[in-house]
DNA sequence: CATTGATACAAACGACTGTTTTAAACGACC
DNA sequence: GGTCGTTTAAAACAGTCGTTTGTATCAATG
């Protein structure tokens, strides 16, 4: 079975879908730059639809693998540690929305993945909202076991704000550089995280 | 001159706008909610990207004015008010987002204008952009103010995290819903920004 | 060699898009 | 009453969308 049109067609929909979002990336555009004929598209996927699940479904389940490999190691060692949850929960995000294109990830996956949370409709819903709630509950139950003082509204509040902190940090880097008139403009995750992890630490550790 | 049709559309487009996001709002269904005709959208606004023009044009500046008089008033009493300038920051937007529907202001427009930021495309980009960028310089000088010993770079990663924090509570309400399993679901501005507070004020206040 | 199954291709489908055109209605003013 | 500019209305425009169709290609299998 060749799949080489296959996963030529998902590469250049994950780079389109990233670049110009789902709704405004026609599958003749993917077809033209996967160097496909457009009818592949429903040949192998059976839908438009069917496609843009499995593009973020090929990205989505590693993503959250890592993510949760790394809050397991870090709360083994120990549980109060909100470096590493904090670490667990960032990193890996920003990395796919910071690094460049590279040998089995071809773009920014980031900016594919911040869509979940930015389009409009209905179509991504169903089905990875559900695979990152199972994932956000992780955190959530990290964070509550290293800060345990914490009463529910208040932690589930600052969880919210520190997923807004990445999302927006993933989705709208341009516009930090825009607000800093350039002065700001890197191409490093572990950078960004540096700045991000005392700013989330000091939210979630604040006094109600 | 009758201008009730041009209002009709102008309503109906910020609810649908604000709704289904702006590229995935046809025309027709603009006209067929406001009652009005399919070329009365051309003929009142010339083309959709005028239109989508004077949609945002009439929400987004009365916005910010607010924010800055809020902004004014604060720094006047106190320039190192961080609970002041914050709240000029962030009530302003979280009452156009939570606000039900009412007199003058028919929608949630923070679902509106969050798509400054998540539209993919740049058809709203140019003029707007610009109209924020002013409103936020303003708030980075007081935040400068009132936080002197912060670096450049941490001052301005760290409006940015805020920026995150505030616009993800606009435009996700219903995932901070699903995160708390209904526990936490409010249509409450002032209450959303009494848990933001102290979560902003502890970060950008966080040692470097 | 003939047949099969998987893949690729060009072409067309109907539905929808934003826009334009043409004509009709309307109240205001001379 | 007639004429004007303003506003609405219906229809058609050319273009794009996702999808489907029928056929060609090609390696593998009998």
């Amino acid at each position: 079975m060749n799949q080489e049109t296959k996963t030529r067609i998902l590469d250049a929909a994950e780079r389109l879908f990233a670049q110009d979002g789902i709704f405004t990336t026609s599958l003749r555009a993917i077809t033209d730059a996967a160097n496909a004929n457009l009818a592949a598209v429903n040949y192998h996927f059976g839908s438009k639809e069917a496609l843009v699940h499995a593009v973020f479904g090929r990205r989505l389940k590693p993503l959250n693998e890592r993510r949760l490999q790394m809050l397991d190691a870090a709360i083994a060692v120990d549980p109060k540690d909100l470096h590493g949850i904090l670490r667990a929960f960032a990193l890996p995000m920003l990395e796919t929305a910071f690094h460049p294109p590279h040998e089995g990830s071809p773009v920014n996956i980031g900016s594919l993945l911040i869509r979940l949370y930015t389009e409009p409709a209905q179509l991504v819903e169903r089905g990875f909202n559900e695979q990152m709630a199972c994932t956000a509950a992780r955190f959530v139950a990290a964070v509550r076991a290293a800060l345990p003082h914490l009463s529910e509204p208040v932690l589930f509040w600052r969880i919210h704000f520190c997923v807004g902190c990445l999302a927006h940090t993933m989705n709208a880097r341009l516009i930090l550089s825009a607000l800093s008139h350039g002065l700001i403009d890197t191409n490093s995750p572990e950078q960004a995280f540096e700045h991000m992890l005392p700013f989330l630490k000091a939210g979630l550790t604040a006094p109600e």
